[in-house]
DNA sequence: CTGAAAGCGCTTACAG
DNA sequence: CTGAAAGCGCTTACAG
């Protein structure tokens, strides 16, 4: 019974000002809610607008000037559960605050994040939030020109520009150092290909680990993959055939942990019997699976909602410090992880 | 070197024109590509156009009437992997049309359902996909006057909106008729809440599947969940514990199957050995989890690629005549269902 | 407390 | 082939 079905389905400010005998400005300042505005006829304004329905137009009163109260995020697989699940913080937080955000998928592919950088230009949208790896520093630099812009799960530490990450050295050094208390010494590390800068990261993380118990590295032991199912299993298949000294693996993701273990138990291995798999994330995946999954986690809800935070608050105040925020890993023990020595 | 760096950032229309000594109508037909424009003059707006960097605006474009080329799009959450799936696919296919997309997650509470919806109205959204289960047919109805609107996984059949979905109740029946063919008798099923109407169906294709191999209903054996993990994992095991004649469990997601897989192991059973369990979707997790999942699949990215097609065909011709699609579900075959009575 | 008017950046007939 | 002008639905000083 709030609207009244005769009236047409596009109702502007006007009508409301008509029926309301009141001008067009007097309805805006109540929809807004500033200026001085008489009980009396700002409660006929509001009857006047329930009973037509009538929602103000957003695109006009973007125009006015003010924002669009949109945002836009470039991540690289919304099918990937880490970003899903970062998205949807994302997504929860920007919501709270009163904005939309457009989610852009690229699969690292540079077309389409040019072609969905344009878009959020042309989108006019009040800031973008980026979580693929393939965004360059220039780029960056070039629309920073034109929005606040910050980087979620990854960063260009030379940038000027707002990020928020998880520390990802660190964590690669607490998952080895994990393997290692376990008994673990002969370790590999599959990650991803260097478009996922943190993989890097944790690489780094893995040798330092191994270099602080005084191992020596090997290049052989570290596998870099393209995310694709197929391709992750051969490479395992192919890293437990050559190398039957290994005892344990870290895979830089919960999803590779997930594949490699499941091509180790195609190869009679069990899990953590025979093969010891520590994953990263923490997504609903390491939860899910089984073995259950000992992995290293990221708080993504407080990372989706600093992000946000932080790209509001350049939004409403572009003078306002940058700000790069490192968050602790946190070791999470599950069932993947066993004591060396009993396979 | 293509956009000049001292050029203020938001160009407009207006400065294109008076650097091409040309008007904004020349400027807008170039842009647009419609009218007759001299070869030379299109050549000079398009290379000031790219000197300026500029960008024209989609909101200044949106209120002249024309569209906003957004669609936006309810879901439960968009951490649950089946519509993580649907919305990537969405996504895809919007993007290739040209449209952008706004997702929003509802967790199906109808305060945020309803928030969502008076969103879409004020940012004037093209058209919205809805695939949540807890819009009625009335909020529908009235969403209607205003855009189009078509249902994704889902489907009201008494209401004249585009819908598609996959045959819950063929799949439901699918799932039952090759547990049955394995040999099991005592079968249960695990379903969603009745905000999941294509949870009913499929229970309603179990049914059927029993009554056509003569076996008589048993309203124990019929369990409805909330999707979290913990009340899921007690209904399971609860349902072993009372009901140590089953054979196997029909669940109506394969977030559910790996649930009620982790719930039997912890009581000791092993799957397919002592219990065989069947899932519906088909997700990226059915692959990845142990046992690989014997399910059925939905097709998500032709059901995304049709509900956009739909959608946007309404939105290009409101007349054109409203259709309900429905897909066929498939069965794949995996590891989590073993022939009966091995137990 | 209220309103007239300019302006946001485009598109679209319409005239030439 | 090109341009002047009206209009899309708002907001914002400014005046009263």
């Amino acid at each position: 019974m709030a609207s009244v079905g005769e009236v047409p389905a596009n109702t502007t400010i006007y009508d409301i000002a008509q029926r309301a005998e009141v001008s067009i400005a007097t309805v805006s300042k109540v929809i807004n809610g500033n200026g001085r505005i008489s009980t009396s006829t700002r409660a006929k304004v509001v009857r006047i607008m329930h009973e037509l329905g009538y929602e103000p137009s957003m695109v006009a009163s973007a125009l006015t000037g003010k924002q669009t109260f949109t945002l836009g995020l470039l991540i690289p697989d919304l099918a990937n559960p880490f970003f899903a699940e970062i998205a949807r913080n994302i997504e929860d937080r920007a919501h709270h605050m009163g904005f939309s955000v457009i989610i852009c998928s690229t699969d690292n592919k540079p077309e389409r994040t040019e072609r969905n950088i344009r878009f959020f230009k042309q989108k006019r949208v009040d800031g973008v939030i980026i979580g693929t790896g393939d965004v360059d520093a220039a780029t960056i630099m070039d629309l920073l020109k034109m929005m606040p812009v910050a980087l979620i799960a990854r960063d260009i530490p030379t940038l000027a520009v707002d990020a928020v990450r998880v520390d990802d050295f660190l964590g690669g050094r607490m998952a080895v150092a994990h393997l290692l208390e376990s008994g673990h010494r002969r370790i590999a590390v599959v990650a991803e290909d260097e478009l996922f800068v943190s993989s890097l990261e944790r690489v780094r993380g893995y040798r330092a680990a191994l270099e602080e118990a005084g191992i020596s590295y090997d290049s052989g032991l570290v596998v870099q993959v393209i995310p694709n199912p197929e391709i992750v299993k051969a490479a395992a298949a192919d890293l437990l055939e050559t190398r039957s000294d290994l005892t344990a693996i870290f895979t830089c993701n919960d999803l590779l942990a997930t594949l490699v273990i499941q091509a180790a138990r195609e190869r009679g291995l069990s899990v953590p019997g025979d093969l010891s798999v520590i994953g990263f994330d923490n997504t609903l995946h390491a939860s899910i699976v089984y073995p259950p999954l000992t992995t290293i986690a990221q708080p993504m809800e407080d990372m989706g909602r600093q992000v946000v935070d932080l790209l509001l608050g350049k939004i409403k105040d572009p003078t306002i410090t940058t700000q790069k925020v490192i968050m602790l890993p946190e070791l999470i023990i599950r069932s993947s992880v066993g004591a060396a020595g009993k396979g």
